[in-house]
RNA sequence: GCUCGAAUGGUGGAAUGGUAGACACGAGGGACUUAAAAUCCCUUGGCCAUAACAGGCUGUGCGGGUUCGAGUCCCGCUUCGAGCACCA
């Protein structure tokens, strides 16, 4: 009988519907196992091949662990709010709604026919009210939250009411955005919109005016990571910043312990670098500088406080509030010109054209340590957003310093001895201190920095600076707070309302807020965003429900909040989610989430280092103070999947005549190359005739061939419809089986390597699967598996096989696996054996690699249930001992000859009957041996 | 500029410091077949050598080092990829 993969694989996939066999529930009586893919957003493309490379290594180590006993959680759902499904709905006015079910659609009939052991009772969907019910819900956890410093944790904002209304700000320690200082009266005595105002700058979820990323062709803020190098990362277009009044999410409290919470968890050390980088975080010293003949003084943050000593001048970013204080009249006209000059310059201008410019302020500061009056300059090296938006500038041990000082020609002092600073910085944090003024010139003693190291030098200092009370130690870090607000349709609706402009939670009972329909995707003619558009979007605060905004009152009836919240709302805890997905009454239930903890095997893109493993790593630990979830880390483990990159083809059309010019005959030719659809072209060799009928324009095409052919360049480049290289797995599927086309992308190359598609290399696999196959069955349809005792030989192949493929599949050493499954089968093959105990260990360890196949054959065993409960086979260690072991005796380095030994010979016996040997006595010659090095098993290694 | 990571045949890629190139593709040769497909067998890093069997030399980006022994460890480069980048 044909391995006939179509009909065995409708026929299992459609058993396991019927049968419910990944249908899962919480069963104390065994351990859990959870793994999980980062959800996909579903395109209007489909899924091409590089798609499933991750679900399909995610769904071995499941059907793998469940096999070895475990419960297994592998649920699957989709990232259903985006852009694309809304710039779609604005050009063809089709329902955003319509669009993202009709790709669901297809995504799901795509993933089904790969066979994996999604239990679908749990999908979830982003953009479905019961499951953006608990975004919203945990939106307003957040805004009824505040961080608490002292206890690092989120606590009630509830109880900082308390405390003002008992003390003011005194003894508070919580982040926010700026220090406050008020006693309990005054706060009494502040109006309900002041109140408001005072808890924006703690609640954990708030309303601030910042500086945010404006896209003005989106027409929508975006979060950090959604830019790269001021453009938007969807679409290019520029980006600009806008002090704008949006919603946003107090990351920043959480900086230190999603940096701490990295040493916890298993994740790969570039992706934990990417986070470190991220957060930035850095140790460092403020210090107020006073300003000279004035009362002002400003505090600037510097982590080379040793270099107090080089300081020549101070610089303040552009849009710093000092710039005006300290700006003179004579310098006044100067510096207007400058900070229009700047406010000009996008941040893209500032980024890719580093010109060193500046203005004086025309004010001095006094060097608190040695009482040295140093100019003020203003300038857009230095960012208003990072520590004060002041510095001290140390021309000679920092490069930005350094560049500014040779422009402006200001004074370079060097501190380190033996630097030279003649042509650049020096900015290496090490040396030994020198050229400290002496005390009394100007200044007190106390601090003496000469001889020290900088490393000693910065910590005398700090100290210094501490008692003397001249500033404090700060740790400062790079990871702001998240923007939370997007002008745009299709995402979740805020559940917030506003009386009299302070924004209000909709009561929980009345969630979700349900997204209103509206016909008009763009924004409004007054700019708001397009739920300005929607009819029924106002509160009746009174009667709790949305109701029409004619209704508006300013009493029982106020407006609705007019945007939505981000992508990333919706994909930061639905891990969660898929504990427990039917749950009405709470995210999820406290059985659920004791049982399934925290996510054991997580997979996915590296691209999501700073946007999504971030923000969800807050969201949990957020959810986790709350005592929601039940670990403070969400991914104890986590594997990055490459890309699977496009292998493109080539036609080349010369320039003068139109023709196509086959690849070996370039050089004679001036060419421009033109993509080609990879469908047309088999090992690079073009379908002429269906080059002709591809497009309009090339049904005349002439061709210059080389052997009769016509054969095309290649290259690999990004998997996208515009290079012609998708490749559809439905089409793989149809052709070798999904079976084939899991095998095949593990046997591609390492899980996490990049790796281009090439459809060529696919037989080797399928030709595996039919050898597998025939173990089976004979070409005359006779069923070979049989009772026998199988042979020493194929019981040590089974063996090897079964320790082989379990150290593997634990290293997600996929590719070298399937290496294995290859050699076994050839073996058994050329063994001619079809043992029934062989082959049951064979097809277990299949099951998770080919589970359609493996499930027939397991059938043709006789084996009853699926073969995905078939217990992981165990390799027997006896098996496996050689009787003897041939070891190369090698001299100087070569290998001489062979000699075989009883396996547990001792190596003191070895050397021995090596020296005893006869030949070997005549390769040493009668000279004294200095070594003998016994390799175990493999070599005898004689020294002379 | 800083921080990681990588470099092995025509191609994808294997190798706990121990016979480099497993496995697969491609290529070449052969068997079966009227023929093709399918299947099976052999060869396949390079160079030299032989009637043939043997055999020899060389070889993991480059240059050094450690070691009886290095693709693997150390030092110094080159190239490519990724991340960060006026973060004081």
């Amino acid at each position: 009988m044909e391995y006939d993969f179509r009909s065995i694989e409708k026929k299992w996939q459609k058993n396991w519907i019927e049968n419910e066999t990944y249908h899962v529930r919480e069963d104390a009586s065994k351990p859990k196992f959870y793994v999980l893919n980062m959800f996909p957003y579903p395109s209007g493309a489909g899924l091409h091949v590089g798609h499933p490379l991750g679900y399909i290594a995610s769904d071995i180590y499941a059907r793998y662990k469940r096999q070895c006993g475990y419960n297994v959680l592998n649920p699957m759902g989709y990232d259903a709010y985006g852009l694309p499904a809304e710039q779609y709905a604005i050009q063809t006015g089709q329902h955003p709604a319509k669009t993202t079910n009709d790709n669901i659609s297809r995504y799901r009939s795509q993933l089904d026919k790969i066979g994996f052991s999604f239990d679908w009772d749990r999908e979830v969907r982003t953009c479905e009210p019961g499951y953006y019910h608990w975004t919203q819900w945990a939106f307003q956890k957040m805004f009824a939250s505040y961080y608490d410093k002292a206890l690092e944790k989120a606590c009630p904002i509830a109880e900082l009411i308390d405390r003002f209304n008992a003390n003011g700000t005194e003894g508070i320690n919580a982040a926010c955005s700026s220090e406050l200082d008020f006693t309990a009266d005054q706060w009494k005595s502040m109006s309900e919109k002041e109140k408001s105002d005072i808890l924006m700058n703690y609640r954990i979820a708030y309303q601030g005016e910042t500086m945010v990323n404006w896209c003005p062709q989106l027409g929508t803020v975006l979060a950090n990571d959604e830019v790269v190098e001021g453009l938007s990362v969807r679409g290019g277009f520029p980006v600009e910043q806008k002090k704008m009044r949006q919603w946003c999410l107090r990351v920043s409290a959480y900086a230190q312990r999603l940096l701490d919470g990295l040493d916890t968890i298993d994740w790969s050390e570039s992706i934990k670098e990417t986070q470190r980088n991220w957060i930035g975080r850095s140790e460092g010293t403020e210090m107020v500088f006073k300003v000279k003949d004035s009362d002002i003084e400003f505090t600037i943050f510097t982590t080379r406080a040793d270099t107090i000593f080089g300081v020549t001048f101070m610089v303040l970013a552009p849009e710093s509030e000092l710039v005006a204080q300290l700006t003179t009249k004579d310098q006044k006209q100067a510096v207007a010109e400058y900070l229009a000059w700047t406010k000009k310059r996008t941040e893209r201008e500032r980024i890719s054209d580093r010109k060193v410019t500046g203005v004086f302020s025309g004010s001095y500061a006094i060097n608190p340590l040695t009482g040295e009056s140093i100019p003020v300059w203003i300038s857009d090296y230095v960012l208003a957003g990072y520590g004060t938006g002041a510095i001290m500038a140390v021309p000679a041990h920092d490069s930005r310093d350094y560049a500014f000082a040779r422009h402006f020609g200001l004074e370079i002092r060097p501190l380190i001895e033996g630097a030279d600073v003649s042509e650049q910085s020096f900015d290496a944090k090490e040396g030994i201190m020198t050229n400290s003024p002496r005390p009394g010139q100007g200044r007190p003693g106390g601090l003496e920095l000469n001889g020290l190291t900088v490393k000693e030098a910065i910590a005398a200092t700090k100290k210094y600076v501490k008692e003397n009370k001249l500033g404090k130690v700060k740790v400062n870090y790079k990871l702001r707070d998240a923007i939370f607000s997007r002008q745009r349709y299709w995402g979740e609706p805020f559940p917030v309302y506003y009386n009299n402009g302070i924004p209000c939670m909709i009561p929980e009972e009345c969630l979700p807020l349900m997204l209103p329909d509206i016909t008009d995707y763009k924004p409004t003619e007054t700019g708001e965003p397009p739920l300005g558009h929607a009819t029924e979007w106002a509160f009746d605060a009174a009667n709790k429900k949305v109701v029409s905004k004619s209704l508006i009152d300013g009493k029982t009836v106020f407006p609705l909040e007019l945007n939505t919240m981000p992508g990333f709302a919706g994909s930061s805890a639905y891990y969660l989610r898929y504990m427990d997905p039917h749950n009405g009454n709470a995210l999820l239930s406290e059985n659920a989430a004791n049982y399934w903890q925290n996510v054991d095997l997580y997979l996915g893109g590296s691209e999501h280092a700073t946007g999504h493993l971030i923000y969800s790593r807050f969201w949990n630990k957020f959810l986790f103070d709350l005592g929601i979830s039940k670990v403070e880390e969400p991914f104890k483990k986590l594997i990055n999947q490459g890309m699977i990159q496009g292998r493109s083809n080539f036609v080349y059309r010369d320039k003068t005549t139109g023709k196509f010019i086959s690849y070996g005959l370039l050089k004679d030719y001036d060419t421009t190359p033109i993509h080609v659809d990879v469908n047309i072209v088999s090992a690079d060799v073009l379908d002429i005739e269906a080059f002709r009928k591809w497009r309009p324009e090339y049904e005349n095409a002439e061709f210059v061939l080389e052997d009769g052919k016509y054969v095309c360049g290649w290259a690999v480049e990004k998997m996208s419809k515009s290079m012609f290289n998708v490749v559809n797995p439905d089409v793989i599927i149809e052709n070798f089986g999904a079976d084939t086309l899991r095998l095949y992308e593990m046997f591609l190359g390492p899980l996490e390597q990049s790796k281009p598609w090439d459809t060529n290399g696919i037989d080797g696999c399928h030709r595996f699967l039919k050898k597998a196959w025939s173990l089976f069955y004979d070409r005359e349809d006779n069923l070979l598996v049989d009772s026998s005792e199988p042979s020493k030989e194929a019981l040590k192949s089974i063996n090897k096989l079964i320790k082989k493929i379990t150290g593997d599949v634990e290293a997600f050493s996929y590719n070298t696996a399937v290496s294995a499954f290859m050699i076994c089968v050839n073996e058994l093959y050329t063994l001619k054996c079809h043992s029934a105990a062989v082959l049951k260990d064979l097809v277990a360890l299949l099951s998770p690699f080919t589970p359609h196949v493996a499930e027939e054959l397991w059938q043709l065993l006789g084996c009853t249930g699926s073969v995905c409960d078939a217990a992981w086979p165990q390799y027997n260690e006896d098996v496996l001992k050689e009787d003897s072991v041939t070891y190369s005796i090698s001299f100087n380095g070569k290998t001489r000859f062979t000699m075989d030994f009883p396996a547990d010979m001792a190596q003191a016996d070895i050397q021995a009957a090596v020296l005893a040997n006869e030949k070997a006595q005549s390769y040493i010659d009668g000279k004294p041996i200095r070594k003998v090095i016994v390799v175990p098993k493999k070599i005898v290694n004689v020294v002379i």
